[in-house]
Order: structure tokens, then sequence, then C-alpha cells
DNA sequence: ACTCTAGAGATTGCAACCGT
DNA sequence: ACGGTTGCAATCTCTAGAGT
């Protein structure tokens, strides 16, 4: 049969992806390549190749992800195939149409801090201070999981703000060092939070201490308290959207939340769903849970909630772990 | 200058596994 | 049996660089 993939690659052209993505590749080759086997087919030009795969895309039902892994991987083994598979392109962009990307579901700083006492009434103060900072501040959510003792600078005469060192353990997207600010007058209350959580965060050690499985499970079951489903991005999309709503000017938000390219910050921009989310939460009578929150805030912070030892339900087996 | 795309890396879903 | 952990696969995000 026809074999668009050599023998063997060259190791230099391996060593332009990474191994799991080399992997990705060669499974979604091989699926393809089954395909072919059991039809009999032998495709004798790019054409050809490119009716079987919108065959096989079919046959198969594959996701519109799965094709296009398919797709970068065939165009990874023969790359003389590349721009000359025209309709699998075409059934691509069908299927985006389809099935749209979903995307972050915003999370404002009024939910933010209710979903923060919920987090501290559960014994995860710092994790509920870190959720806090990382709306005020648009962190990722591994820059904000990654965060240490270390990373954070305390507002002096010369900065007035907190500064937050990102990226120098985990790698931030960029993959290099980049710094965000907190500035305290943005919000007094997070900033004692802040302070506080600081002060009892030995040096070195990571401010929210869990990863980020357990912060995903954590936001999971609380926002099922609103009615929404936040994720670890929500923090990130809540930021820009509040900014955008408080009009603050686009540019600025932009360079304050470290978007790069400005196709990928709109995306995160989405007024119309923090909106209509807002109106959900008076029609169902949680606004008024939702500002008490805000309010009364500090009181779930009670003194020595960060240590170890901190008034409330036991630990979990995990926690420990993490204190060594 | 502006838009589009590939693909690397980050996040999420799922289920087997593990210790209690 | 059960909740937490881990590992893998699926899916999403976002940038660099190509194309126009």
């Amino acid at each position: 049969m026809h074999r668009f993939r050599p023998d063997r690659l060259d190791p230099l052209h391996v060593n332009t992806v990474q191994s799991s993505t080399f992997g990705r590749y060669q499974r979604a080759v091989e699926g393809f390549e089954f395909f072919l086997l059991r039809n009999d087919a032998a495709p004798s030009s790019a054409a050809e190749l490119d009716e079987w795969l919108v065959l096989y895309r079919r046959e198969a039902s594959l996701t519109r992800s799965q094709f296009e892994v398919a797709l970068a991987g065939i165009q990874f083994f023969a790359p003389s195939l590349r721009g000359h598979l025209p309709l699998s392109k075409k059934v691509i962009k069908g299927l985006a149409i389809e099935y749209p990307s979903k995307h972050a579901f915003p999370m404002l700083s009024s939910s933010a801090k209710f979903i923060a006492t919920k987090m501290a009434a559960e014994g995860e103060h710092r994790l509920a201070v870190c959720l806090l900072l990382q709306q005020a501040t648009g962190l990722r959510p591994s820059e904000m999981l990654g965060l240490r003792e270390h990373d954070v600078l305390r507002p002096s005469d010369l900065v007035p703000r907190y500064v937050l060192r990102l990226g120098t353990c985990v790698g931030t997207k960029v993959g290099r060092e980049q710094t965000t600010f907190f500035d305290p007058e943005q919000d007094p209350m997070l900033a004692m939070l802040l302070f506080r959580l600081l002060r009892s965060t030995p040096e070195q050690s990571s401010l929210a201490a869990c990863g980020y499985d357990h912060y995903r499970r954590v936001l999971a079951r609380l926002s099922a308290l609103l009615g929404v489903h936040y994720s670890p991005h929500s923090c990130r999309a809540g930021f820009a959207t509040e900014a955008i709503l408080r009009g603050d000017a686009p540019q600025l938000v932009q360079r304050r939340g470290r978007w790069a390219s400005e196709a990928s910050f709109l995306v995160y921009i989405d007024v119309a769903t923090a909106l209509q989310v807002e109106a959900e939460f008076r029609s169902r009578a949680l606004d008024t849970a939702i500002a008490t929150a805000g309010r009364d805030l500090m009181a779930f912070f009670p003194k020595g909630c960060f240590s170890g030892r901190a008034d409330g339900p036991p630990r979990h087996r995990a926690d420990r772990r993490r204190f060594g």
C-alpha cells in the first residue's frame, strides 16, 4: 500500500516536537493507516489521500480535536502534504462551527468573595485568599498555584504595590519570568488578607499549598452552590470582563493581564455572560447572600487561620503531606 | 500591518489505583 | 466501601511565525 509515512524519520525532525506530541501524532496516524488497510486503500496522490481522510473522519466519527491531531500528525510525518489537503481543512472549519470551543465562565469579584467565604468555611483559607488574588490580578491558574512566599514582594516606599514574580519556579505560558502588581488600594480587605497569609507562610513555601486538581475540585463543588460552573480559568476571565465592564481601556487591561495577542485577550471578555449570570443571581435571590459574603469576608479568616493548626475541620491527608 | 494557523503547553475528564 | 491520588487521553488556550 501507499505509505505517506517514511520508515525512519531523521532524529532532528523528531526533535522539533515534544515526545508527548510525537506520541499523539503517532497514535492518530496509526488509526488512519489502519483504516486505509481495512479498506484496502492505497491513495497515490495527495488529493486522493485527502478524500480518504474525510471519509475516515466520518466513518470513525472523529471529533474536531481528534481530526485536528490526525491531520497535524500526517503533516508532521509527511510535510510535503502540507497545503495539499484542502478538503480536510474545510471539514475542520465546518467542525469548528458545529463544535465551538468552550471558554471559561467569568467570575466577577463579588462571586469570588462568596466562593472565598465558602472555601474558608471548609478550612481552605489559603486557597480562598489565592483565589481572590487571582481574580484581582488575572493570574493564570498555574501561575497562582506556583506562587511562593519569596515571589511576592511587599509594598515599599519605592513601589507602593505588591509585586508578584511569576514563573520563577514553573514556567509561565511565554516561558520567561514575568511580573504583575496588586495595588492595596484596589481592595484593602484582600491586601490585609494577603499580608497575613504571607506572614504565616514559611520562606520558599507555596502560598496556595495545594495542587491544580485540588483547586479545580473545590471550585467545582462550591460553584455549584451558585448554580454555575466555574473553572480555575474563571478568575482570569472575570478579571478581564470586570475591568472592561468598569470602563478600563482594553489596551491597559490586556497589558495588565499579560495577553500578548489581542485575539486571545478578546476571548476572555464575556460581558454578556457575566451580566446574564448577575441577573440570574438576582432572580434567585442569591445576590443578597453574595453581598453579605463580601461585607463579612474578614470574619471568615480568624486569627491563625493560615497556620496548619487552624480551627476548623480536620485537614485532609493530602494537606498533611503538603506541609511535610 | 494585519490575519491565520500550527503546534506546544495547559487544563480537564475519566477511571484505575491506593490506603484507610 | 470510600474518598483521595495518579496517570493518561482528550480538549482548550495562546503565541510565534507564516501568509497576505
